[in-house]
DNA sequence: TCTGGGGTCCTAGGACCC
DNA sequence: TCTGGGGTCCTAGGACCC
């Protein structure tokens, strides 16, 4: 099997945005987010400016950095643009945020050539139609493409041929694993395992009593060049959230009642603009010592509504009191989780006698509540009855 | 390196049910 | 009354990604 996954993905996003709309930033170190590192140009990462980093830190490396404070309006209109030139290449699209995707080009080879082929065209087309510096990996599986455009960038172009994939991996780093992060690093390191080859040399009920069972089988699979079993199972978004840092300044109790307020409110209208509505409830805190802290409420039925949200956030805020009496607050955040399932219909049609049938509409009323009423329906009182419930948004 | 804001997924224990 | 195995839901924490 030929290599036909491409992975693409813009360098430095929203640096290189802002390097595009203001030409006498291009060629100059520029960092976007002054409290923290959002992103880094090229020239900022050659001080070894990093994103995340804190600003102070990114100052102190490279005192000439431009700093300019970020337009997500502007990002999220690049990324509009980026993905009609995505679709417009490939009939199969998964995008994973706003500057990067798979494309799937399997097939296309007679219309649109060699994938290789393909991908330069593509990355044509984002530098002349968008002004924006495309980096892509082609590979036979996602994680090899993905990991080769990290190995292609800045700004270039890389294919890992099916019969090249252990030249290409074994020798890397166990830190370059899409998935990989410190914490994991760190436990391979122990035992000794510093490549990705070293890893590929373990028997896999080895990985997995080191390492759990899901993640041992994921580092298996991958070290063997097989796309390891997708670790996000289903489709669509899972919650929705919004937080805030407070800085180190205590707050008052009054002052966080009113950041919750601002953060409830944001995300229950993000919820109701994309017409969902969630269950559980998770306050979010981080301590003076950066340590961390959640703490949860389920509701019985999904809402989007701000005060139904905005009660049980509040009992949350209060229960923490203490925590945060004793450890300080700098950081509070809501996240709603626990979604409704968009685009499910059930139709049930079965014979009912009279208490069944005043159950189902018992039942149905229930759901009414939950889905709303327009949404659920009852066929014909009779012999044959039928409850439609139809909650597709 | 003292840290923003938005996400996803996994694990583990306890409650509860059959 | 005790024990077992299997399952789901909830809560809390942690790791990782862009």
């Amino acid at each position: 099997m030929e290599p036909s996954t491409l992975h693409a993905d813009v360098d430095a996003f929203f640096a290189s945005v802002e390097q595009r709309d203001a030409p006498e930033l291009l060629g100059k170190p520029v960092i976007v987010g002054a409290g923290v590192v959002m992103a880094a140009s090229y020239e900022a990462r050659a001080f070894g400016i990093r994103g995340g980093m804190g600003g102070a830190e990114a100052r102190s490396r490279c005192p000439d950095a431009i700093v300019v404070p970020p337009r997500f309006s502007a990002y999220v209109e690049a990324s509009r643009a980026l993905f009609e030139v995505f679709r417009d290449t490939a009939p199969r699209v998964d995008g994973r945020s706003l500057e990067e995707a798979f494309l799937d080009v399997s097939g296309l080879e007679r219309i649109a050539g060699h994938p290789s082929e393909i991908a330069r065209g593509l990355r044509e087309r984002v530098r002349s139609e968008l002004g924006l510096p495309l980096s892509v990996g082609i590979a036979r599986t996602r994680v090899l493409a993905k990991m080769a455009s990290r190995a292609a960038k800045p700004d270039g172009l890389l294919l890992v041929p099916a019969d090249g994939e252990r030249a290409f991996l074994h020798p890397l780093p166990v830190e370059r694993i899409w998935g990989v992060g410190p914490a994991t690093a760190a436990r391979l390191h122990d035992r000794g395992i510093v490549t990705v080859g070293d890893i590929a040399a373990r028997s896999e009920p080895s990985l997995i009593a080191a390492f759990g069972d899901s993640t041992g089988r994921w580092l298996h699979a991958l070290a063997h060049f097989r796309d390891p079993a997708t670790r996000r199972r289903g489709r669509g978004r899972r919650s929705f959230g919004s937080q805030s840092a407070l800085g180190r300044r205590r707050r008052s109790r009054r002052e966080l009642d009113q950041t919750l307020c601002r953060l409830v409110e944001r995300v229950t209208g993000r919820m109701r603009k994309a017409g969902r509505s969630g269950r559980t409830i998770v306050l979010r805190l981080r301590f003076d010592d950066y340590s961390r802290a959640t703490r949860s409420a389920t509701l019985p039925r999904p809402t989007a509504a701000t005060e139904t949200i905005l009660r049980p956030a509040r009992e949350l805020l209060d229960a923490a009191g203490p925590t945060i009496a004793r450890r300080g607050v700098t950081l509070l955040g809501i996240t709603i989780t626990n979604l409704d399932i968009p685009g499910v219909g059930v139709q049930l049609s079965l014979p009912l006698d009279g208490d069944e049938g005043a159950a189902l509409d018992s039942a149905l009323d229930r759901l009414r509540d939950q889905f709303g009423s327009g949404t659920v329906t009852r066929g014909p009182p009779g012999r044959e009855s039928a409850g439609l419930v139809d909650v597709s948004r």
